[in-house]
RNA sequence: UCCUGCUUAGCUCAGUUGGUUAGAGCAUCUGACUGUUAAUCAGAGGGUCGCUGGUUCAAGUCCAGCAGCAGGAGCCA
């Protein structure tokens, strides 16, 4: 009989007056062998229980220790002390399951900073940070169903596993039945993957667009939101190897269109977590405070957490293509001054992470849309502009986090998408069923891919990535 | 993968030009106190100084290799 509990957000929001009620949590602290502080997840705040002295007995109250398990019934009733509105006077207090508190990892008088965390991932869910930041996460990850869903969109969930690696996101992970000792080899030597499970070389996910745009084909407006995989080496605080990602995929859409969907998504989104988890992002707008105080003048956000969120609310954001922003950054005095790492050598180049900062945090200060990249530089599919030089191509940059959404328009002639397949060198024989959308009905049509985890350390302040996934898979570590 | 830095008690960190028995705060344990808010006060226990090798009469300290972690870069979302 464990749905008699009320939840401790419910709680606290009543009137005290000696209701009776249950609440089942873990212990966060235990002061004066008296006053419990008890957690349950439902919201940072914690119901304060009184345990009456002499009303308990001391083998009970010995094992009231950091995050042990608790069944407590009692009536609350206004608290005496100044740090809360009530009190739950207990008067009944049943330990679920014990904590050894010499043994238990996290002492929250301790501090714990965030990389020791990381390795208790396990408990840092019962901290006060986590449980702020998952909150968020789960908030976030709802909108994302509720803006599409409201707008008509078509959930898809398309494959984990995947045959093609011709979108060339990234190195991939093989999946595969075959074994590591002597697999089976065709006559020239190489592995026989007509032997492996599904008689060919398949890779878990580094993208679902482009499933994504044969049901955009049918449906009109789908989006696709799950795992997305990528074996890369990397080691930064905006990198995992596994992570999730939400590709909206629109028929009927050019590139401005596409813009529009996606500033207006990611306002909905933060909006909805500004609407719905104010306390846990105040709370983290205070962490990120109290963090940078460590950190010089200068180096210091100019807004708290929660200012720069309502910024982004109320301001466009700032829209300009490739070409504007090579002048912009050729002309800034940051370039005169030669302060740039990599110059700024001009049309054509790729942009760096440091000239990507520099338009988003120093000019511009808000979230920009760069457009029309030049065809090098940018992926097969993306829709050929008239002037022969740039693509349809869309990146958001927001601040403090890089780059959040890569999208485009889709090249829907198939004679330009078959001549630069070739100019590119991706096999146009794998991704037959990809090209047979331009030969039967096709229409223009756009999207774009938004990582989700990074969208969460821009609405939670997280610096690091591995801090807003429960259970990060980067390079070296899968541990839980 | 590259560059830089770090690795000393359960956690966060000091540790001088290499020198005898490696310190602090917090946590933990024991006791006291009892309307506390990161409770407070007193006491106690707790260390293969990341690993391997080298230099030296002597290495936590100097050198080399390896590993892990962090920050930056690249790749990208």
């Amino acid at each position: 009989m464990f749905n008699k509990r009320i939840k401790v957000k419910e709680l606290l929001a009543l009137e005290p007056n000696n209701q009776e009620v249950t609440v089942m949590g873990w212990v966060r602290s235990f002061r004066n062998n008296q006053f419990i502080a008890l957690n349950d997840g439902s919201t940072n705040n914690n119901i304060q229980i009184v345990a009456e002295l002499g009303r308990f007995d001391e083998d009970i109250l010995k094992r009231i220790t950091t995050s042990a398990s608790l069944k407590v019934s009692g009536v609350i009733v206004s608290s005496l002390g100044k740090g809360q509105k009530m009190d739950l006077k207990a008067t009944s207090i049943e330990i679920l399951g014990d904590s050894d508190a010499e043994k238990y990892p996290i002492q929250l008088r301790n501090r714990p900073t965030l990389e020791y965390l990381r390795e208790v991932a396990h408990f840092r869910f019962r901290t006060n940070t986590f449980g702020a930041v998952f909150r968020v996460r789960h908030s976030l990850a709802f909108s994302v169903h509720k803006f599409f869903n409201d707008k008509g969109f078509v959930y898809m969930h398309t494959p984990i596993i995947t045959a093609s690696d011709a979108e060339g996101a990234g190195e991939m992970f093989r999946v595969t039945t075959l074994p590591f000792e002597n697999p089976p080899k065709t006559e020239d030597g190489s592995i026989n993957f007509k032997e492996d499970f599904f008689g060919r070389n398949t890779n878990l996910t580094v993208s679902g667009q482009l499933e994504g745009e044969l049901a955009a084909t049918a449906f009109g407006d789908i989006y696709t939101f799950g795992p997305t995989f990528r074996a890369e080496n990397s080691n930064t605080a905006r990198h995992l190897a596994e992570f999730w990602m939400i590709e909206p995929e629109m028929a009927f859409c050019d590139l401005e269109d596409n813009a529009n969907l996606a500033e207006e998504f990611i306002k909905y989104i933060i909006k909805y977590a500004m609407d719905n988890n104010r306390e846990d992002l105040e709370f983290l707008a205070q962490r990120l405070a109290d963090e940078e105080k460590q950190l010089p003048q200068d180096k210091r956000s100019e807004m708290s957490l929660i200012e720069k969120l309502e910024f982004v609310l109320n301001n466009n954001f700032e829209r300009l293509t490739y070409t504007e922003a090579i002048d912009i950054l050729k002309e800034s005095n940051h370039n005169k001054k030669k302060k740039f790492q990599y110059p700024v050598t001009g049309w054509g180049m790729d942009l760096q992470s440091e000239h990507e900062r520099y338009l988003v945090e120093k000019h511009f200060k808000k979230p920009v849309i760069l457009t029309n990249y030049p065809k090098e530089i940018k992926a097969f599919y993306m829709r050929q502009n008239d002037d022969g030089k740039t693509v349809a191509a869309m990146d958001i940059l927001a601040p403090g986090i890089g780059e959040i959404v890569g999208g485009s328009q889709r090249e829907e002639r198939l004679d330009k998408l078959e001549q630069r397949m070739k100019e590119m060198n991706v096999p146009a024989d794998q991704l037959w069923w990809y090209l047979d959308t331009r030969r039967f009905g096709t229409v223009p049509h756009a999207g774009f891919g938004l990582g989700f985890e990074r969208m969460v350390q821009f609405v939670t302040g997280m610096n690091n990535i591995r801090d807003v996934i429960a259970f990060p898979r980067t390079p070296k570590s899968a541990e839980f």
